[in-house]
DNA sequence: TAGAATATCTACTCATGAGTATGATCGAGC
DNA sequence: GCTCGATCATACTCATGAGTAGATATTCTA
């Protein structure tokens, strides 16, 4: 009950104190800002977001309930900061590969792979699992038109492989949709297991999205007869 | 406020009263539970299950509060039985393979359908979104269960692909993670796009896992040149 | 038709958690 | 040393919602 505020943040105040002592202020409050944000990221991360309480949230800052809101206006502003920081890598990506050389195939497997790594990092959870439910009417247009923004990125990539023809025939909302969904999923499990890095995944993922679950060539048709057991007399 | 329970339940006690009113009496009740959890799954879908209170789930019955724990212990089983519900036909699915003589691809094609429909159900949501974190260690124990063994399941099936040549080569583990997460998705977007039926879109989706985006055969390693467009000079 | 189940309601308790009013403290500049 | 603004804590308010106690209605049985 004495011990708090032991490291409520880095407190960083050493070099560059040239500015005005305003500007370290200024930042010193940023800092702390972000702080707030990841801690609370992490924290709806473990227990969710409603089974968190913004005390919650302090005790892991070693602070309390106040010098939160000091920082931050509402508990829906904190889940909107931290769907926003989720969001913004996913949105460079699309920025990155815009200038990019590439088949429509290739330029969609590069947003996908920045896209995996996205949702499983520390924000990936909110940003995946932001529900207009639990948002003020204006937040969730917010949230919303980011995520449409981002499913119709993904449709447009797919549209352009079928144009150039590195894509196959499929649906574009179809199949945003799945792949969309995949990646998202990440977020529900990776906190458990934790076995392979966010590149590996990504990368497991869009090699299978690339090719698919049948063989490629080769022994396609004809599945080797001898494997094919279970033949079970059951009915 | 005085127009209470108008159709609580449909309370067809018409025919097959030969048997003893003791049978009757539970199968009216049996049927009045089913109505709690089906009225419980669409107020979750709906609102979540957090922003649901068990006044909600009364009114949408026009009944009380009281009544609704007449059928159900609490909320948290409200929520079970729900996952129940979702996970059922899906657990039917894997026993309904078991019998088929196909090869491993078919079977798992045929579970990820019924995956899809189940998903994409009335309980799809309470499924698919039933989480550790809201429910008691007992039922989080049990929950995990049902869900691993679907997973599993799932596992399983894609291995036997893998040994009768009928699915090319992957990482068992992963490529579950990515089937089941596109499919769990469903829940999240179904609600506000029923453009298609459930039925078409788990088809979709299969077909999108089992060829992959590449083109199958043909100009599959030769984008046609003419519409590589897009080559930008931005930097 | 009395009485026993069964089913439902009214009117609570109680805990939790978001958000705030107000005052203490601390550091910088004068 | 004094003042002022920035920062943070104590100690609240207040609404909501889960769950219950006890009364009441309804239906079946004897």
């Amino acid at each position: 009950m004495n011990s708090r505020r032991a490291s409520a943040a880095p407190q960083a105040k050493s070099a560059a104190a040239s500015a005005s002592p305003w500007r370290a202020r200024r930042r010193d409050r940023e800092v702390k800002r972000e702080a707030v944000i990841r801690a609370a990221a992490r924290a709806f991360n473990h227990k969710g977001y409603h089974n968190t309480s913004l005390d919650d949230i302090a005790a892991a800052l070693e602070v309390t309930k106040p010098t939160v809101y000091y920082y931050v206006t509402n508990k829906e502003h904190l889940l909107f900061q931290c769907f926003l920081a989720g969001v913004e890598p996913i949105r460079a990506a699309f920025r990155e590969v815009k200038d990019r050389q590439a088949t429509g195939r290739e330029r969609l497997s590069a947003v996908l792979r920045h896209y995996g790594e996205a949702v499983a990092s520390e924000f990936g959870w909110c940003m995946v699992r932001a529900e207009d439910q639990d948002l003020s009417p204006a937040m969730s247009r917010h949230i919303k038109a980011l995520k449409s923004e981002i499913d119709q990125g993904i449709r447009r990539l797919i549209r352009e492989g079928l144009e150039d023809g590195s894509i196959g025939s499929c649906d574009p909302k179809m199949t945003a949709f799945a792949l969309a969904g995949a990646l998202n999923w990440i977020a529900h499990w990776y906190r458990e297991d934790q076995s392979l890095t966010p590149a590996e995944i990504a990368a497991a993922f869009v090699t299978l999205f690339e090719g698919g679950l049948q063989p490629r060539s080769a022994s396609q048709a004809a599945p080797r007869a001898s494997l094919r057991r279970r033949v079970r007399i059951a009915r």
